[in-house]
DNA sequence: GTCTATACTATGATAGAC
DNA sequence: GTCTATCATAGTATAGAC
């Protein structure tokens, strides 16, 4: 596996974040990554689509599994759940604002105008909603509840990231945190 | 008032809720709109960034509006939220999940990269947290739950059209919209 | 004075040459 | 595996028509 590679996406994951994917130039990527300019049409053939598809999906399954390691394992779900988005205010604060994950603006921009950003954007919100999902499942929930709450979930974080992110503040995000859990003590048996 | 500049403003709207702020060239907004090509410098003497920031001001006065006659007067403010967001997810569904509001994307495009459309967006979702805050203080909440509430509310609905639009789908906000009520049927007094 | 059309410059993504 | 050329389109500005 190569390093260049590797850069180029982790490079890109940031800038995505950032800035969208309209407002994100391949030459940016390049540069900020220290890639070799030009190698990037030798790892990714089909170009800036497939190498921001590539981005979401590591994001995916990184989000996933640090959901699950927040998750699992604890008996107050309700709690555990709030010190994740509180986890998630910090980061947001402590990357001036510039983190949140690379999905939400990625998501909206290619809803209806580029199909295989839309289908990657879905993929990854399913493996957010199933980590959520199973936690809530483990805590007691039957199956429908545990999806409904999990896109509440995913919903209500999506949400407040767009909100700490424009208020330049992670408030937003620890009050959604409170009411969060308050909904799933009222919620969960 | 010019009807060209009305115009240019509510293509504007529209195009920013499907492709965000960088995914939208002035040149489709001009040839989408109707209205000729230069004469865009005339209207918005600072450009592109003059004219965003005008279709988001736009936006939320707009939405708070609606947000305002669609609860007020209500006496069940649980249940006129929810039929809030399925009248949003009708929307959603209608206009082929290319709406949804231009903030959510442009208000992520520029949260740290353009500080007058970042101040936009800000005043936007104030706006809407303010509409919201209001309602809640009817129906019985006390200055600070109201907030609270306010903020949570507006995270969820922001997450729950990202997530309809991604799925080509109105059910993540219907589902939304059921445990929103729940959650206030269980918050409010 | 209002509005329009055309021209300019930079940068975007891309692909072929080394 | 890498770099440079290409070509389209972006945003911007200005000079002129009504």
């Amino acid at each position: 596996m190569s390093n260049a590679r590797e850069q180029i996406i982790a490079t890109t994951c940031d800038l995505l974040e950032e800035q969208g994917y309209h407002g994100t130039g391949l030459n940016q990527i390049l540069k900020q990554s220290g890639a070799p300019k030009g190698s990037l049409y030798y790892y990714f053939p089909e170009g800036k689509v497939e190498l921001a598809a590539e981005a979401i999906a590591r994001t995916a399954t990184l989000t996933a599994g640090r959901i699950r390691s927040s998750l699992m394992e604890r008996d107050d779900v309700a709690e555990a759940l709030a010190g994740f988005l509180r986890f998630i205010a910090d980061q947001v604060e402590r990357s001036g604002y510039r983190a949140g994950g690379p999905l939400t603006a990625v998501a909206m921009e290619t809803a209806t105008t580029n199909q295989r950003l839309n289908l990657a954007c879905r993929d990854a919100f399913q493996q957010i909603e199933v980590a959520f999902a199973e936690a809530m499942r483990v805590a007691g929930a039957s199956d429908t509840q545990a999806a409904d709450l999990a896109t509440f979930i995913t919903a209500t974080i999506e949400g407040g990231i767009i909100l700490s992110r424009t208020y330049h503040s992670g408030d937003p995000l620890r009050r959604v945190a409170d009411q969060l859990a308050h909904h799933l003590r009222q919620s969960l048996p």
